[in-house]
DNA sequence: CATCTGACACAGA
DNA sequence: GTCTGTGCCAGAT
């Protein structure tokens, strides 16, 4: 109750992002790709929209600048969820990104 | 149907 | 390298 239904579009985005490993990530960007489309904005939006954090790992989600991005949590536990999986993060940025950006 | 909002991207300064 | 403005798309009102 009180639920909205998840749309297909954000599900969609949710299935691609479970492809992502850990100690790898992704970005808003090339979700929206993955889909055929162009809509950065929108795959965060639904991120935010669904923070099941449990069953969907959306801090692998960054910036295509690699910057870390929002979180439900806070850039804090974000950062400090990629660094348990292996990822060093310096002054808010990916380091290496090109090497742990995943690629569909 | 019109308008606003946002876990973004990109170009210019 | 940082900051700002403009464009973008899907969802909400």
């Amino acid at each position: 109750m009180h639920r909205p239904a998840i749309s297909d579009f954000q599900q969609r985005c949710y299935e691609v992002l479970a492809r992502v490993p850990a100690g790898r990530v992704t970005t808003y960007s090339e979700i929206a790709k993955a889909l055929g489309s162009r809509a950065s904005r929108a795959v965060g939006t639904a991120m935010a929209q669904n923070s099941q954090l449990i069953t969907i790992p959306c801090h692998r989600v960054v910036r295509s600048d690699g910057s870390v991005g929002e979180y439900a949590l806070g850039q804090q536990e974000k950062t400090a969820l990629l660094t348990k999986e292996g990822i060093t993060i310096r002054k808010g940025k990916v380091v290496d990104f090109d090497q742990v950006i995943y690629r569909f």
